[in-house]
DNA sequence: GGAAAGCCGTACCATAAAGTACGGTTTATG
DNA sequence: CATAAACCGTACTTTATGGTACGGCTTTCC
Protein backbone atom coordinates (compact mmCIF):
# COMPACT_ATOMS: atom_id res chain seq x y z
CA UNK A 1 0.00 0.00 0.00
CA UNK A 2 0.97 3.56 -0.90
CA UNK A 3 2.13 5.53 2.26
CA UNK A 4 0.04 8.43 3.10
CA UNK A 5 1.84 11.67 3.73
CA UNK A 6 3.22 11.51 7.23
CA UNK A 7 3.85 14.80 7.84
CA UNK A 8 1.12 17.05 7.18
CA UNK A 9 -0.89 18.29 10.46
CA UNK A 10 -2.50 21.37 7.80
CA UNK A 11 -2.71 19.35 5.02
CA UNK A 12 -5.16 19.43 2.60
CA UNK A 13 -7.57 22.30 1.77
CA UNK A 14 -10.21 19.55 2.86
CA UNK A 15 -9.62 19.64 6.61
CA UNK A 16 -9.05 23.78 6.09
CA UNK A 17 -12.54 24.01 5.13
CA UNK A 18 -13.93 22.09 7.99
CA UNK A 19 -11.78 23.64 10.48
CA UNK A 20 -13.08 27.32 9.02
CA UNK A 21 -16.52 25.75 9.23
CA UNK A 22 -16.46 24.74 12.86
CA UNK A 23 -15.05 28.03 13.73
CA UNK A 24 -18.31 29.81 11.75
CA UNK A 25 -20.64 27.37 13.67
CA UNK A 26 -19.42 28.00 17.22
CA UNK A 27 -19.07 31.87 16.16
CA UNK A 28 -23.13 31.62 15.28
CA UNK A 29 -23.73 29.54 17.92
CA UNK A 30 -22.13 31.77 20.16
CA UNK A 31 -24.38 34.95 18.38
CA UNK A 32 -27.72 32.70 19.40
CA UNK A 33 -26.98 31.69 22.83
CA UNK A 34 -25.82 34.98 23.53
CA UNK A 35 -29.49 36.99 22.54
CA UNK A 36 -32.17 34.23 23.06
CA UNK A 37 -30.37 32.11 26.00
CA UNK A 38 -29.45 28.72 26.53
CA UNK A 39 -32.72 27.02 26.95
CA UNK A 40 -34.51 29.36 24.41
CA UNK A 41 -31.79 29.05 21.73
CA UNK A 42 -32.80 25.89 19.16
CA UNK A 43 -30.46 24.49 17.04
CA UNK A 44 -32.88 24.81 14.17
CA UNK A 45 -32.05 28.24 14.66
CA UNK A 46 -28.78 27.85 14.60
CA UNK A 47 -28.34 26.19 11.74
CA UNK A 48 -31.08 28.63 9.99
CA UNK A 49 -28.43 31.85 10.86
CA UNK A 50 -25.29 29.70 9.93
CA UNK A 51 -26.94 29.17 6.60
CA UNK A 52 -26.25 25.90 6.63
CA UNK A 53 -28.66 22.51 7.66
CA UNK A 54 -29.31 20.82 10.83
CA UNK A 55 -27.12 17.87 9.77
CA UNK A 56 -24.34 19.62 9.72
CA UNK A 57 -24.37 20.80 13.07
CA UNK A 58 -24.80 17.04 14.50
CA UNK A 59 -21.81 16.30 11.69
CA UNK A 60 -19.57 18.27 14.11
CA UNK A 61 -21.61 18.48 17.84
CA UNK A 62 -22.88 15.40 19.08
CA UNK A 63 -25.65 17.36 21.01
CA UNK A 64 -26.65 20.72 21.70
CA UNK A 65 -24.97 20.79 25.30
CA UNK A 66 -21.70 19.72 23.44
CA UNK A 67 -22.12 22.67 21.16
CA UNK A 68 -23.22 24.68 24.62
CA UNK A 69 -19.78 23.64 26.26
CA UNK A 70 -17.74 23.89 23.42
CA UNK A 71 -18.82 27.39 22.96
CA UNK A 72 -18.06 28.54 26.26
CA UNK A 73 -14.66 26.96 26.25
CA UNK A 74 -13.98 28.52 23.47
CA UNK A 75 -14.92 32.31 24.54
CA UNK A 76 -13.65 31.30 27.92
CA UNK A 77 -10.71 32.91 28.77
CA UNK A 78 -11.11 35.57 26.25
CA UNK A 79 -11.01 38.55 28.82
CA UNK A 80 -8.60 37.56 30.75
CA UNK A 81 -6.11 37.38 27.26
CA UNK A 82 -7.44 40.77 26.57
CA UNK A 83 -6.87 42.33 29.62
CA UNK A 84 -3.62 40.79 31.47
CA UNK A 85 -1.56 41.92 29.20
CA UNK A 86 -2.25 45.10 29.55
CA UNK A 87 -0.08 44.68 33.56
CA UNK A 88 3.12 44.37 31.48
CA UNK A 89 2.84 48.37 30.18
CA UNK A 90 6.01 49.50 31.91
CA UNK A 91 3.59 51.99 32.70
CA UNK A 92 4.15 53.27 36.45
CA UNK A 93 1.91 51.69 38.92
CA UNK A 94 -0.92 54.27 39.30
CA UNK A 95 -1.34 54.31 35.62
CA UNK A 96 -1.62 50.80 34.64
CA UNK A 97 -3.70 50.27 37.29
CA UNK A 98 -6.13 52.65 36.19
CA UNK A 99 -5.87 51.73 32.72
CA UNK A 100 -6.38 47.89 33.73
CA UNK A 101 -9.34 48.49 36.13
CA UNK A 102 -10.90 51.03 33.24
CA UNK A 103 -10.35 48.36 30.44
CA UNK A 104 -11.23 45.30 32.59
CA UNK A 105 -14.92 47.07 33.85
CA UNK A 106 -15.69 48.18 30.25
CA UNK A 107 -15.12 44.67 28.93
CA UNK A 108 -17.16 42.84 31.41
CA UNK A 109 -19.70 45.27 31.22
CA UNK A 110 -20.42 44.68 27.25
CA UNK A 111 -23.80 42.99 26.52
CA UNK A 112 -21.98 40.18 25.01
CA UNK A 113 -20.16 39.51 28.20
CA UNK A 114 -22.99 39.72 30.23
CA UNK A 115 -25.06 37.23 27.67
CA UNK A 116 -22.24 34.65 28.34
CA UNK A 117 -21.58 35.28 32.34
CA UNK A 118 -25.58 35.13 32.67
CA UNK A 119 -25.54 31.70 30.82
CA UNK A 120 -22.76 29.97 32.59
CA UNK A 121 -23.73 31.49 35.95
CA UNK A 122 -27.17 30.47 35.46
CA UNK A 123 -26.47 26.74 33.90
CA UNK A 124 -23.94 25.85 36.42
CA UNK A 125 -26.58 24.58 38.61
CA UNK A 126 -27.23 21.91 36.03
CA UNK A 127 -23.53 21.61 34.76
CA UNK A 128 -21.11 22.89 37.49
CA UNK A 129 -18.01 22.21 34.98
CA UNK A 130 -18.94 25.53 33.65
CA UNK A 131 -18.39 27.72 36.43
CA UNK A 132 -15.45 25.99 37.24
CA UNK A 133 -13.86 26.33 33.86
CA UNK A 134 -15.23 30.03 33.63
CA UNK A 135 -13.39 30.52 37.21
CA UNK A 136 -10.04 28.62 35.88
CA UNK A 137 -9.83 30.28 32.88
CA UNK A 138 -10.65 33.67 33.69
CA UNK A 139 -11.09 34.64 36.85
CA UNK A 140 -7.99 33.02 37.91
CA UNK A 141 -5.91 33.67 34.94
CA UNK A 142 -6.95 37.10 35.74
CA UNK A 143 -5.84 37.40 39.46
CA UNK A 144 -2.50 35.77 38.81
CA UNK A 145 -1.83 38.32 36.47
CA UNK A 146 -2.64 40.74 38.71
CA UNK A 147 -1.14 39.05 41.79
CA UNK A 148 2.08 38.98 39.95
CA UNK A 149 1.66 42.41 39.01
CA UNK A 150 1.43 43.81 42.69
CA UNK A 151 4.07 41.51 43.53
CA UNK A 152 6.50 43.04 41.11
CA UNK A 153 5.53 46.53 42.83
CA UNK A 154 6.41 45.06 46.12
CA UNK A 155 9.71 43.71 45.23
CA UNK A 156 10.48 47.42 44.35
CA UNK A 157 9.25 48.74 47.55
CA UNK A 158 5.77 51.01 45.94
CA UNK A 159 4.08 49.00 47.67
CA UNK A 160 3.34 47.54 51.22
CA UNK A 161 3.87 43.49 51.41
CA UNK A 162 0.85 41.79 51.87
CA UNK A 163 -0.82 39.01 50.42
CA UNK A 164 -0.82 39.91 46.64
CA UNK A 165 -3.62 37.09 46.09
CA UNK A 166 -5.82 38.39 48.38
CA UNK A 167 -5.12 42.53 46.88
CA UNK A 168 -5.79 40.64 43.62
CA UNK A 169 -9.18 39.67 44.75
CA UNK A 170 -9.92 42.82 46.40
CA UNK A 171 -9.36 44.73 43.25
CA UNK A 172 -11.27 42.67 40.78
CA UNK A 173 -13.92 42.70 43.32
CA UNK A 174 -14.01 46.35 43.74
CA UNK A 175 -14.03 46.68 40.05
CA UNK A 176 -17.39 44.96 39.96
CA UNK A 177 -19.18 48.70 40.97
CA UNK A 178 -22.21 50.32 39.85
CA UNK A 179 -21.27 50.29 36.38
CA UNK A 180 -21.28 46.39 35.97
CA UNK A 181 -24.16 46.07 37.96
CA UNK A 182 -26.08 47.91 36.08
CA UNK A 183 -25.31 45.75 32.91
CA UNK A 184 -25.84 42.15 34.75
CA UNK A 185 -28.44 43.59 37.05
CA UNK A 186 -30.19 46.20 34.88
CA UNK A 187 -29.98 45.20 31.58
CA UNK A 188 -28.61 48.52 30.78
CA UNK A 189 -25.51 49.22 28.78
CA UNK A 190 -22.63 50.76 30.24
CA UNK A 191 -22.27 54.03 31.05
CA UNK A 192 -18.61 54.88 30.09
CA UNK A 193 -18.69 57.50 32.80
CA UNK A 194 -19.32 54.84 35.50
CA UNK A 195 -17.47 52.51 33.89
CA UNK A 196 -14.45 55.49 34.39
CA UNK A 197 -15.62 56.38 37.83
CA UNK A 198 -15.39 53.02 38.75
CA UNK A 199 -11.69 52.11 37.53
CA UNK A 200 -10.72 55.31 39.09
CA UNK A 201 -12.40 54.94 42.32
CA UNK A 202 -11.04 51.40 42.64
CA UNK A 203 -7.52 52.39 41.61
CA UNK A 204 -7.81 55.31 44.09
CA UNK A 205 -8.65 52.84 47.32
CA UNK A 206 -6.13 50.60 46.44
CA UNK A 207 -3.53 52.66 46.19
CA UNK A 208 -4.78 54.33 49.15
CA UNK A 209 -4.67 51.22 51.65
CA UNK A 210 -1.84 49.21 49.34
CA UNK A 211 1.21 51.63 48.83
CA UNK A 212 4.32 51.63 51.01
CA UNK A 213 4.27 55.41 52.71
CA UNK A 214 1.01 55.98 54.46
CA UNK A 215 -1.52 58.07 53.38
CA UNK A 216 -1.22 62.02 53.95
CA UNK B 1 -57.62 38.81 70.86
CA UNK B 2 -58.26 35.68 68.61
CA UNK B 3 -58.21 32.13 70.41
CA UNK B 4 -56.61 29.14 69.85
CA UNK B 5 -57.83 29.28 65.81
CA UNK B 6 -55.04 28.26 64.03
CA UNK B 7 -55.32 30.48 61.58
CA UNK B 8 -56.64 33.93 62.24
CA UNK B 9 -57.01 36.24 59.28
CA UNK B 10 -59.54 38.17 59.01
CA UNK B 11 -61.69 36.61 55.96
CA UNK B 12 -63.63 33.46 56.16
CA UNK B 13 -61.93 29.92 56.31
CA UNK B 14 -62.36 29.04 52.57
CA UNK B 15 -60.41 32.22 51.69
CA UNK B 16 -57.48 31.70 54.48
CA UNK B 17 -57.16 28.05 53.29
CA UNK B 18 -56.85 29.64 49.48
CA UNK B 19 -54.13 31.85 51.13
CA UNK B 20 -52.57 28.69 52.58
CA UNK B 21 -52.82 26.95 49.49
CA UNK B 22 -50.69 29.57 48.08
CA UNK B 23 -48.35 29.60 50.14
CA UNK B 24 -47.79 26.16 49.94
CA UNK B 25 -46.77 26.14 46.20
CA UNK B 26 -44.94 29.16 46.16
CA UNK B 27 -42.85 26.91 48.33
CA UNK B 28 -42.47 23.62 46.69
CA UNK B 29 -42.23 25.43 43.32
CA UNK B 30 -39.42 27.61 44.97
CA UNK B 31 -37.90 23.90 46.11
CA UNK B 32 -37.98 22.41 42.69
CA UNK B 33 -36.83 25.34 40.53
CA UNK B 34 -33.79 25.74 43.19
CA UNK B 35 -32.75 22.62 42.59
CA UNK B 36 -34.00 21.66 38.85
CA UNK B 37 -33.27 25.46 37.54
CA UNK B 38 -36.10 27.02 35.85
CA UNK B 39 -36.12 25.75 32.67
CA UNK B 40 -35.28 22.27 33.99
CA UNK B 41 -38.48 22.41 36.24
CA UNK B 42 -41.63 21.19 35.20
CA UNK B 43 -45.31 22.10 36.55
CA UNK B 44 -46.26 18.60 36.63
CA UNK B 45 -43.12 18.01 38.91
CA UNK B 46 -44.05 20.90 40.79
CA UNK B 47 -47.68 19.48 41.37
CA UNK B 48 -46.53 15.44 42.30
CA UNK B 49 -44.34 17.49 44.84
CA UNK B 50 -47.37 19.52 45.90
CA UNK B 51 -49.04 16.62 45.86
CA UNK B 52 -51.90 18.22 44.07
CA UNK B 53 -53.16 18.61 40.64
CA UNK B 54 -52.10 20.46 37.77
CA UNK B 55 -55.44 22.40 37.59
CA UNK B 56 -54.74 23.90 40.79
CA UNK B 57 -51.62 24.81 39.62
CA UNK B 58 -53.48 27.08 36.80
CA UNK B 59 -55.97 28.08 39.13
CA UNK B 60 -53.82 29.93 40.85
CA UNK B 61 -50.91 30.74 38.67
CA UNK B 62 -52.09 31.48 34.98
CA UNK B 63 -48.47 30.37 33.22
CA UNK B 64 -45.24 29.38 34.61
CA UNK B 65 -43.77 32.17 33.90
CA UNK B 66 -46.24 33.72 36.43
CA UNK B 67 -45.49 31.37 39.01
CA UNK B 68 -41.57 31.44 38.63
CA UNK B 69 -41.85 35.35 38.73
CA UNK B 70 -44.42 35.51 42.00
CA UNK B 71 -41.77 33.30 43.36
CA UNK B 72 -39.09 35.45 42.73
CA UNK B 73 -41.32 38.43 44.55
CA UNK B 74 -42.11 36.11 47.45
CA UNK B 75 -37.94 35.33 47.86
CA UNK B 76 -36.45 39.22 47.03
CA UNK B 77 -35.70 41.18 49.83
CA UNK B 78 -35.53 37.84 52.12
CA UNK B 79 -31.70 38.94 52.50
CA UNK B 80 -32.01 42.57 53.06
CA UNK B 81 -34.48 41.74 55.61
CA UNK B 82 -32.51 38.98 57.70
CA UNK B 83 -28.98 41.13 57.42
CA UNK B 84 -29.99 44.93 57.51
CA UNK B 85 -31.86 44.74 61.00
CA UNK B 86 -27.73 43.53 62.13
CA UNK B 87 -26.51 47.11 61.67
CA UNK B 88 -28.78 48.80 64.56
CA UNK B 89 -27.60 46.52 67.07
CA UNK B 90 -25.77 49.56 68.63
CA UNK B 91 -22.17 47.29 68.92
CA UNK B 92 -19.42 49.85 68.39
CA UNK B 93 -18.29 50.01 64.64
CA UNK B 94 -15.82 47.14 64.39
CA UNK B 95 -18.39 44.69 66.13
CA UNK B 96 -21.44 45.63 64.05
CA UNK B 97 -19.50 45.84 60.76
CA UNK B 98 -17.84 42.82 61.11
CA UNK B 99 -21.30 40.98 62.30
CA UNK B 100 -22.75 42.17 59.10
CA UNK B 101 -20.49 40.65 56.95
CA UNK B 102 -19.84 37.82 58.77
CA UNK B 103 -24.00 37.56 58.37
CA UNK B 104 -24.23 38.84 55.04
CA UNK B 105 -21.26 36.15 53.52
CA UNK B 106 -23.02 33.20 55.18
CA UNK B 107 -26.75 33.87 53.62
CA UNK B 108 -25.66 34.72 50.11
CA UNK B 109 -23.35 31.64 49.86
CA UNK B 110 -26.08 29.20 50.92
CA UNK B 111 -27.11 26.48 48.62
CA UNK B 112 -30.85 28.08 48.15
CA UNK B 113 -29.10 31.58 48.24
CA UNK B 114 -26.67 30.80 45.10
CA UNK B 115 -29.90 28.50 43.31
CA UNK B 116 -32.46 31.77 43.51
CA UNK B 117 -29.21 34.14 42.38
CA UNK B 118 -28.41 31.89 39.32
CA UNK B 119 -31.46 31.71 38.24
CA UNK B 120 -32.34 35.40 38.39
CA UNK B 121 -28.67 36.38 36.59
CA UNK B 122 -29.72 32.99 34.33
CA UNK B 123 -33.30 34.40 32.92
CA UNK B 124 -33.00 38.18 33.32
CA UNK B 125 -31.96 38.10 29.73
CA UNK B 126 -35.36 36.78 28.38
CA UNK B 127 -36.55 39.12 31.62
CA UNK B 128 -34.81 41.87 32.45
CA UNK B 129 -37.57 42.67 35.52
CA UNK B 130 -36.46 39.77 37.14
CA UNK B 131 -32.75 41.48 38.02
CA UNK B 132 -34.23 44.52 38.14
CA UNK B 133 -36.57 43.56 40.80
CA UNK B 134 -33.67 41.68 42.66
CA UNK B 135 -31.52 44.99 42.39
CA UNK B 136 -34.50 47.15 44.19
CA UNK B 137 -35.51 44.62 46.47
CA UNK B 138 -32.13 42.93 47.82
CA UNK B 139 -28.91 45.19 46.94
CA UNK B 140 -30.83 48.58 46.80
CA UNK B 141 -31.73 47.74 50.34
CA UNK B 142 -28.99 46.41 51.63
CA UNK B 143 -26.95 49.08 50.66
CA UNK B 144 -28.74 51.39 52.00
CA UNK B 145 -28.83 50.04 55.22
CA UNK B 146 -25.36 50.30 54.94
CA UNK B 147 -25.17 54.16 53.97
CA UNK B 148 -27.12 55.37 56.80
CA UNK B 149 -25.28 53.27 58.98
CA UNK B 150 -22.17 54.35 57.56
CA UNK B 151 -23.11 57.92 57.81
CA UNK B 152 -24.35 57.83 61.42
CA UNK B 153 -20.81 56.73 62.16
CA UNK B 154 -19.41 59.93 60.09
CA UNK B 155 -21.72 61.98 62.30
CA UNK B 156 -20.19 61.11 65.50
CA UNK B 157 -16.77 61.32 63.98
CA UNK B 158 -15.68 57.80 64.18
CA UNK B 159 -15.59 57.55 59.89
CA UNK B 160 -14.35 59.93 57.68
CA UNK B 161 -16.50 62.02 55.42
CA UNK B 162 -17.01 60.88 52.14
CA UNK B 163 -20.35 59.71 50.05
CA UNK B 164 -21.69 56.59 52.30
CA UNK B 165 -23.57 55.18 49.15
CA UNK B 166 -20.33 54.67 47.47
CA UNK B 167 -18.75 53.08 50.77
CA UNK B 168 -21.60 51.13 51.10
CA UNK B 169 -21.52 49.65 47.37
CA UNK B 170 -17.21 49.26 48.09
CA UNK B 171 -18.71 47.03 51.41
CA UNK B 172 -21.18 44.77 49.72
CA UNK B 173 -17.99 44.35 46.31
CA UNK B 174 -16.04 43.30 49.31
CA UNK B 175 -17.93 40.58 50.70
CA UNK B 176 -18.16 38.72 47.26
CA UNK B 177 -14.73 37.31 48.08
CA UNK B 178 -13.42 33.65 48.29
CA UNK B 179 -16.03 32.37 50.23
CA UNK B 180 -19.05 33.25 47.98
CA UNK B 181 -17.21 32.70 44.28
CA UNK B 182 -16.47 29.28 45.60
CA UNK B 183 -20.12 28.70 46.24
CA UNK B 184 -21.32 30.56 42.85
CA UNK B 185 -18.60 29.30 40.54
CA UNK B 186 -17.20 26.37 42.16
CA UNK B 187 -20.41 24.91 43.20
CA UNK B 188 -19.48 24.16 46.73
CA UNK B 189 -21.32 24.65 49.97
CA UNK B 190 -19.79 27.78 51.77
CA UNK B 191 -16.60 27.24 54.02
CA UNK B 192 -17.44 28.55 57.05
CA UNK B 193 -13.57 29.36 57.89
CA UNK B 194 -13.07 31.35 54.59
CA UNK B 195 -16.58 32.93 55.38
CA UNK B 196 -15.24 34.44 58.18
CA UNK B 197 -11.86 35.23 56.85
CA UNK B 198 -13.48 37.33 54.04
CA UNK B 199 -15.68 39.02 57.24
CA UNK B 200 -12.67 39.89 58.91
CA UNK B 201 -10.74 40.96 55.75
CA UNK B 202 -13.68 42.96 54.31
CA UNK B 203 -14.25 44.97 58.20
CA UNK B 204 -9.93 45.71 58.53
CA UNK B 205 -9.55 47.09 54.36
CA UNK B 206 -13.03 49.24 55.46
CA UNK B 207 -11.40 50.59 58.45
CA UNK B 208 -8.58 50.98 57.50
CA UNK B 209 -9.34 52.93 55.25
CA UNK B 210 -12.32 55.28 56.29
CA UNK B 211 -11.81 55.93 59.94
CA UNK B 212 -11.43 59.54 60.83
CA UNK B 213 -7.87 58.88 62.27
CA UNK B 214 -5.46 58.13 59.67
CA UNK B 215 -3.99 54.42 60.43
CA UNK B 216 -1.16 53.87 62.59
C1' DG C 1 -12.22 11.98 -14.80
C1' DG C 2 -14.02 9.39 -11.16
C1' DA C 3 -14.54 8.36 -6.26
C1' DA C 4 -15.31 10.01 -1.90
C1' DA C 5 -16.41 13.54 1.48
C1' DG C 6 -18.92 17.14 2.88
C1' DC C 7 -23.03 19.57 2.68
C1' DC C 8 -27.83 21.26 1.73
C1' DG C 9 -32.91 20.82 2.02
C1' DT C 10 -36.49 18.71 3.56
C1' DA C 11 -39.23 15.69 5.52
C1' DC C 12 -39.66 12.96 9.46
C1' DC C 13 -39.66 10.76 14.38
C1' DA C 14 -39.98 10.69 19.27
C1' DT C 15 -40.50 12.92 23.30
C1' DA C 16 -41.55 15.98 26.60
C1' DA C 17 -43.82 19.59 28.63
C1' DA C 18 -47.29 23.50 28.89
C1' DG C 19 -51.81 23.95 29.24
C1' DT C 20 -57.02 22.14 29.00
C1' DA C 21 -61.15 19.41 30.03
C1' DC C 22 -63.98 16.84 32.90
C1' DG C 23 -66.24 13.80 36.15
C1' DG C 24 -66.33 12.71 40.81
C1' DT C 25 -65.25 14.06 45.68
C1' DT C 26 -64.48 16.73 49.61
C1' DT C 27 -65.50 21.00 52.32
C1' DA C 28 -67.02 25.43 53.66
C1' DT C 29 -71.11 28.56 53.66
C1' DG C 30 -75.92 30.09 53.91
C1' DC D 1 -79.45 20.22 53.94
C1' DA D 2 -78.33 22.22 49.53
C1' DT D 3 -75.29 24.83 46.93
C1' DA D 4 -71.17 26.08 45.13
C1' DA D 5 -66.44 26.45 45.36
C1' DA D 6 -62.14 24.23 45.55
C1' DC D 7 -59.63 20.18 44.45
C1' DC D 8 -58.00 15.64 42.87
C1' DG D 9 -56.85 12.36 39.22
C1' DT D 10 -56.35 11.45 34.86
C1' DA D 11 -56.49 11.62 30.30
C1' DC D 12 -56.05 14.60 26.41
C1' DT D 13 -54.35 18.32 23.06
C1' DT D 14 -50.95 21.05 21.17
C1' DT D 15 -46.72 22.58 20.18
C1' DA D 16 -41.96 22.75 20.01
C1' DT D 17 -37.59 20.83 19.62
C1' DG D 18 -33.64 17.68 19.79
C1' DG D 19 -32.21 14.50 16.83
C1' DT D 20 -32.38 11.24 12.43
C1' DA D 21 -32.73 9.76 7.52
C1' DC D 22 -32.06 10.36 2.83
C1' DG D 23 -31.50 11.93 -1.99
C1' DG D 24 -29.08 14.82 -4.65
C1' DC D 25 -25.58 18.64 -5.45
C1' DT D 26 -20.82 20.53 -5.07
C1' DT D 27 -16.06 20.41 -3.88
C1' DT D 28 -11.77 18.16 -3.02
C1' DC D 29 -8.47 14.71 -3.81
C1' DC D 30 -5.78 11.29 -6.55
Amino acid sequence: MIESDPIAPPCGRRAARKEERRKAILAVALAVFCDQGYAAATMSAIAARLGGSKGTLWRYFASKEELFRAVTDEVSGRVAESVVPLLDSGLPLREALLRFCHHFIATISTPEAIAIYRMIVGESGQFPELGRGFRDNNVRRIESGLAAFVARHMEDGTLRREDPARIATTITSLCLGEAYREALWGSLPPDPAKVAADAAYTTDLVLRCYTARPMT
